[in-house]
Order: C-alpha cells, then sequence, then structure tokens
DNA sequence: AAAAATCTGATTTACGTACCTCAAAAATCC
DNA sequence: GGATTTTTGAGGTACGTAAATCAGATTTTT
C-alpha cells in the first residue's frame, strides 16, 4: 500500500512531528535526523498526497487576474475562461478576482497592477503591455513576493517569473510555412493585415511569417502590413480596397483580431477569385468562415489552457514549488473545417 | 466561504447522514426529504470536495490497460504513457496494470480481456480490433458491470462506453484537404500507404482522405492504396518502387505506421522532385523528418491525452458518474516543422 | 391496534496531512 | 556543572467527506 507520513516514521525510526519538519522544511531538525528521514522517504518511495495535504491546510490561494475589456472575441473567451476557473475556484482552493482595464491604457494597467499588489494576493496574471512602467510596477509585485505570469502577451526583461502564452514568432514562420505551400510554384502577392505593430505579439508574428516566406519563396511578394487596430469595421475597409485594387492577390494573412471585417469583405468579393486565407484565432467567426471555406486555416491559441496553465504556475510558485517548463507549453494548434474541436 | 455538508444539513434541517443519503443515493430517505436537501444544495451552490471526498473513501481504482506489444514508436509511447499514468497513481488512486498481447491476434487479445475481467477491476481499456469475438469478450466485461473504453482503435456497436481515441474519417479528409491545398492547380497523382485494410482505422482515414480530395480537386488522381503492413521494411520496399516508377507523382499520404522505412526512401530518393508528404503520428522519426523538410506535415493522436481520458472515463463510469463527452474528445492535431511541441 | 418495515437523527471513526502545544531529551554555552 | 538553547517526541485538533452503528420516529402492513 502507498505509504504514508507514518511509514517514514517508523521506517526513519523518529516521530511524526521530526517528519513533517522535514517535509514542510521547518526548523528544528539536525542535519543527521534530517538525512535519515529523506532516505526513507526515498526508500519507501513516499509522495505526498496532495488532496490531503491541500485538505489539511485548508489554504486558498487569492488569484488576481488583470485583462483588457478589449471587446473582441479572443479577450472575450480569455475573460469567459477566467471565470470558468473561478467557478471551479472551490475545488481547486483559488479564489479568483479578474481586473478589467481599458485596452492599451499603460497608467490605467500599472494601476490595477498597484491594486493587485494592495490585496496580496497569492499571485497575479497579466495580459502584459510591453512597456518600462508596466515592467516597474511588475518588480514592485514581486518585491513583495508576489509572483507574476503574463498571459496571452509577454513582457521579456521583466520580474514576470512564467510566460503563459504561444510562441508568436513560430506561430507567424507557422502560418508562412502553411502559405508558402499552399501557394508555391506561383507568382503574386500576399496581403498582410496586423492589429498594430506597436503590440509585441503582432510584431513578432509578422517577423516569423516573413521569414518563412522570403527566403523560400521568392516568387510570392509580402505587400506592406495593414495595421486594421482589431477593429472589424476598418479591417473590412481596408480588406475590400486589397480585394479590388490588387490584382495579383493569392493570399491573405490576418494576424490581428478583427476578423469579423475580415470574412464580411470576403463574403462581398465580386469576382470570387481564389485567394488562400489564413487567420488567428478560433472564434465564432472564425470558424463559421473556416465551415464555408472562406478562410483556409486559423492558427489557435487555446484560452483555457493559458489560463489553467497561468493558475498552475501561480499555485506551484506560491508553493515555491518547481515549475515543469515543458509541461507548461502552450501550443500553436492549426485547425482546418476537417480538424475542427 | 464555501459551503460543506454541515451547511446543508442545517440549512435543510435534517441530519448529516440524510445528507450523506441524498449525496450518495443510498436508500432511507423520503423523497420529500430528499427534495429538501436537494433545495439547500441548489440554494447554497454546494459542490461535493472531490479531494476530501476521495480521502474518506480512500477507494483506489484497479484499472487494466490492455495494448499490442507492437514495436512501433506510436504504441511505444502509448505504453509509456500508461506507464507514466500508473507512476502517478498513487496520487490519483489508480492502480494500473498493463496486460500486452500481440499484434492483431484476436484470440490473444480475448484471452487477454477475459484474464482482465477475472481480476474484477473498476475498469478495462482496450486498444480493440475490430472482430466479433472480441465484441462477445467486451460484452461479458460489460456483463459484469465493468465499464469497457476502447483507447486508439474504435469497436463501434459493442458493449465499449466510450472510445478514447480520435475521429479518423476526419483525420483522413483533414490529410486531403491539406494535400489539396498544396497540390491545388496541378495535375498529377498521389501515392497513399496504409498499413492495413483490415483495420478499422486505416479504412477510415482512407475514406477521408478520398472524400476530401476526389470531388474538390479532380486533377489529382489518387494511386490504389499500398499495403505496408506498419513494417518499415516492406514500406520502404514499396515507396522507393513508387518514386522510381511514377513520374507524375506530386504527393503521398502515409496513413499508417513504419514511417521509418518511408522516410528512408524518401531520403535515397534520386532525382529530389518535390513530394508533398502527410504522415500520421509524431514520433522521434516522424520529427526527425519534419524538421529536415522530408515530410510536410504530421498529424498527431496525443497518446499522454487519450491515456488519461480513459482513465477519466474510466473513474467516472466506476462511480456511477455522467462524462462530459465534449471534454474528452481527442483533438487531431496538424504539426509542421514551425509548430512543434 | 400491534407488528413490521422503513425512514431519520445523532454520533463516531476514518482517510492523510498540516500545524499547534507541551514536555522531555540532547546538545551547547559560560 | 548548571543554565541555556536546540532538537525531538507525544499528542492533539482540524480539513470535508464517507460510512457505519444505534436509537428513535414514522409509516405501512397485518
Amino acid at each position: 500500500m502507498k505509504p504514508t507520513v507514518h511509514d517514514i516514521a517508523s521506517e526513519a525510526g523518529v516521530s511524526l512531528a521530526t517528519v513533517d519538519r522535514v517535509l514542510n522544511g521547518r526548523p528544528g531538525v539536525r542535519a543527521p535526523t534530517r538525512e535519515r528521514v529523506l532516505a526513507a522517504i526515498q526508500k519507501l518511495g513516499f509522495v505526498r498526497d496532495v488532496a490531503a495535504a491541500n485538505l489539511a491546510k485548508g489554504r486558498v490561494y487569492p488569484l488576481v487576474f488583470i485583462v483588457p475589456a478589449n471587446d473582441n472575441s479572443f479577450m472575450a473567451a480569455l475573460r469567459g475562461e477566467i471565470a470558468a476557473a473561478g467557478m471551479r475556484g472551490a475545488q481547486e482552493r483559488t479564489a479568483i478576482s479578474i481586473l478589467t482595464v481599458p485596452a492599451f491604457d499603460i497608467p490605467a494597467l500599472v494601476r490595477a497592477l498597484d491594486a493587485a499588489r494592495a490585496e496580496k494576493p497569492a499571485g497575479v496574471a497579466v495580459v502584459a503591455i510591453d512597456a518600462e512602467p508596466v515592467r516597474e510596477a511588475v518588480a514592485r509585485l514581486a518585491a513583495d513576493g508576489i509572483p507574476v505570469v503574463t498571459l496571452v502577451s509577454d513582457l521579456p526583461d521583466s520580474a514576470r517569473s512564467h510566460f503563459a502564452g504561444i510562441d508568436n514568432e513560430a506561430a507567424g514562420r507557422t502560418a508562412g510555412s502553411l502559405m508558402g505551400r499552399f501557394l508555391d510554384g506561383r507568382r503574386g502577392a500576399i496581403g498582410i493585415i496586423v492589429g498594430s505593430l506597436d503590440v509585441r505579439d503582432h510584431r513578432e508574428r509578422l517577423d516569423g511569417f516573413r521569414a518563412a516566406i522570403s527566403a523560400p519563396y521568392p516568387d510570392l511578394s509580402l505587400l506592406s502590413p495593414l495595421e486594421g487596430r482589431d477593429e472589424p469595421e476598418r479591417v473590412h475597409q481596408m480588406v475590400s480596397r486589397l480585394l479590388a485594387e490588387e490584382p495579383e492577390l493569392l493570399g491573405l494573412y490576418s494576424l490581428g483580431a478583427g476578423n469579423r471585417g475580415l470574412i464580411r469583405a470576403l463574403e462581398e468579393r465580386r469576382p470570387a477569385r481564389p485567394i488562400r486565407v489564413i487567420a488567428h484565432e478560433l472564434t465564432p467567426h472564425t470558424r463559421g468562415a473556416l465551415e464555408t471555406g472562406l478562410i483556409d486555416t486559423v492558427l489557435n491559441q487555446d484560452a483555457g489552457h493559458e489560463v489553467r496553465s497561468a493558475i498552475r504556475v501561480l499555485k506551484a510558485r506560491a508553493d515555491g514549488q518547481p515549475v515543469i517548463a515543458a509541461q507548461e507549453r502552450i501550443r500553436i494548434d492549426i485547425f482546418l473545417k476537417d480538424n475542427l474541436p
């Protein structure tokens, strides 16, 4: 049968209290005694029963999630996943609160981070904006011993202890690699729609896409990226114009949000020339467009996975336990109409 | 604070014992009283603390996994994942034992199922072979009240209560959809390598692939499938010959195992004509071939996910609890060299 | 109306760990 | 060698649920 702390105690010839002191790193155990206990743990293959341990300590992990009040489908889904995780909070002993801040608003984000700090939570997850004041606010949290993980959008060279999101450069390369294969052997242009080049994620995706296309496919030229600001209206206008004015257009890569506008523009185009379209984030809109064939491929980051990963990492950090990085890597999912989940 | 059984008891004005009877479906509660308790549960939003419950019942779930002794990478990985789940058994209160049986050996599989039945486990997971004697053995398990889930390979119209694997027809369609886009506008032939057409999964993949190619891409002709029996040697021979003799060959779809042979044949081909290659299962071999560009795309089913899903389902079934089907659906992963995990 | 069957309540123990207190033993210091 | 500090032991309570027992209440059957 599975060994318990009692078995460890008798195996090591010490009392339960001593085993407890060793297991939980409490003071008051001489080195040789500690060794005996550790040896017994090793020998019997003891593993702490996490469920019982959590039950015993009755600990709850107050976590704060800071997300932009952006109204695109992805952010809505992300907030939904956080809320869902909050519902499960009872089971997982987390108490999750959500702070929404205006999108792209650096001072507001900094205020939110400081507000979170004031509550002394066990951890903070934040959809970061890549700016110095944000780094400083994160550093303040870290100084207080509050672990911070960035969610979806990273903040490199900061005190954040983990990034729960995809490798956006790799995502861009993946899109480029696919587009290249789709259009291999043809000569023409590819249009690119970004949200904003001030956003790190979008820059990285663009870099990856360019790298994957330019060298291997010299016959494919990349048009200069159109900034749609993640707004459907604007995206619609830009894409409509592009479709009308660019006869050589073979493909479209939409690496930001606002795909509603893109889809509408595609639906409206008069000569239904075949164009390969790759977009990001699986939402009701992009899913529909996949199914009708307007979009060929959607790259996706699973918001649910990201949220759950962030929670796991924050709990582990709060307990001072290590994180298995490989296990927390968020995949870049590729969806065609045929493998929709 | 999170409500407990005690809160339910006082809210409903009954004793703890009655709440327990309602919660665990034990007899001895009149309908009106049961209603009161259920109303209290509803009102307070009580959720049973699974950890505490498991701790209290101290139950372990003996599970038997029956897998073929096949030596291909995928089955090896599957066995590895089962073993890994066994290691975690202590935490999850499962006691997993593995039975390996000779591949494609129906009588051996039936014997293994009956042997498992004799041990009266809480559940059985089996990589099924689509044959009547197997159905009968599964029916015997079901008759004993032992839930059975099929793993990787399904057994439709049987008493199995769940299938932990991918939709192979959809996987074939996905491959076809990709291949069609890769080769769109060209005229030529696509070679298909299957393991055996006697295996249900392979038949389904083939059907899906054909459906996705033939109608939309009339210029692409599908060569008749080569049966490689999942043996690298045989696959190597067949593919080498195909590459040499079929000048029009534009693409290859390998929907079974034995991809070592395929990769070797591709490495050896003299005129390095560009051929689009889609294969199944991410293994060290296919991963390497993706990275060097010999293979364009790999479709994958995550063995770890399948094993963990099977365990979750078996535990739920053993407890008589419902399964959220959507949550247990296994995804068809698409990998290019750029989004390898 | 009595007997039997069914339902309900109160109480207790157990699961494996955390954490606390108090006392005893051992080591260290002056 | 006595005083002080450190280490260890022993024991208990708590977490939230499961499961059992036994007594008492209610209903159903005879």
